[in-house]
DNA sequence: CTTTTAAATGTTATATTATTACATAACGTT
DNA sequence: AACGTTATGTAATAATATAACATTTAAAAG
């Protein structure tokens, strides 16, 4: 259970504690406003952080909304197979941890007999809250 | 099986054969480079037409790769449930129709019991001729 | 067949997202 | 200390996408 955090640099600790402490998912553009006043000025610098952040399992893109969110596994093993539930009314998303999914689309190969060991899955519906609405 | 082709306007059609006719994803400014000797001169008029385009399913986007391709059930009925192989070498891409594979991702349902009519689901690997390499 | 409404188009400008290129600094080994 | 690697700083620009507004076409209703 050894954190990877510590082996941050500078740069990357600021936007991986901004985006962690970020009740939903963070666009490259708000963090950088978000982050000025320490000093980083540049999007560069974010998107570099954030390049190496995705790369080492802190922080997962949503692609379908080009945005960030904290990885919510601890032990961020599950880096490359990584599945959300994003609500389409309140954009409200989670990081899925659930074995048996995980475990069905790793072992998943196609009709070329093809197999993967990294994808991406993004649900979409509306949460409980926007449901009763 | 009546193709719903017939109900296109114009650019849709301009646009949706050039899709069609291409053995890879294409990018919507690449789209627009291609269609400018048929009248279509704006950045907005492409974007037009593939929102409709894929709302009515016909073609997808690959969000991982901000892309388009047609849709290759020729009934085009899982527009709303994708799942997509993708080359990280050549980048490769198609579609995968998989009964099993679409009814598991249907009926499942996360932690909070919660479960979605829409997915995207991208899986990552290399491609047989990439993989020979 | 004409009125009405919705869908599609045309056009300009601009917003948002992301990368190239190049120079410098900090870090980890040996 | 010298070396290679990783991170940073900075400016410019490329690539992707939308807002706002005017006009036209198509479909549906009367």
């Amino acid at each position: 259970m050894v954190e990877k955090q510590l082996n941050l640099s500078k740069n990357q600790k600021i936007i991986f504690d901004l985006i962690d402490k970020s009740p939903e998912p963070m666009k490259a553009y708000s963090i950088l406003f978000n982050v000025q006043k320490k000093g980083i000025k540049a999007p560069l610098q974010v998107y570099r952080a954030l390049d190496k952040l995705v790369e080492i399992g802190k922080i997962h893109k949503i692609e379908s909304r080009n945005a960030f969110i904290a990885c919510q596994n601890s032990s961020c093993q599950i880096s490359k197979t990584t599945a959300f539930s994003i609500c389409e009314s309140c954009e409200k998303v989670t990081e899925i941890k659930d074995n048996k999914l995980a475990k069905y689309l790793t072992n998943f190969s196609d009709n070329t007999g093809m197999n993967y060991k990294k994808y991406n899955l993004e649900f979409f519906g509306l949460c409980k809250k926007c449901k009763r609405k």
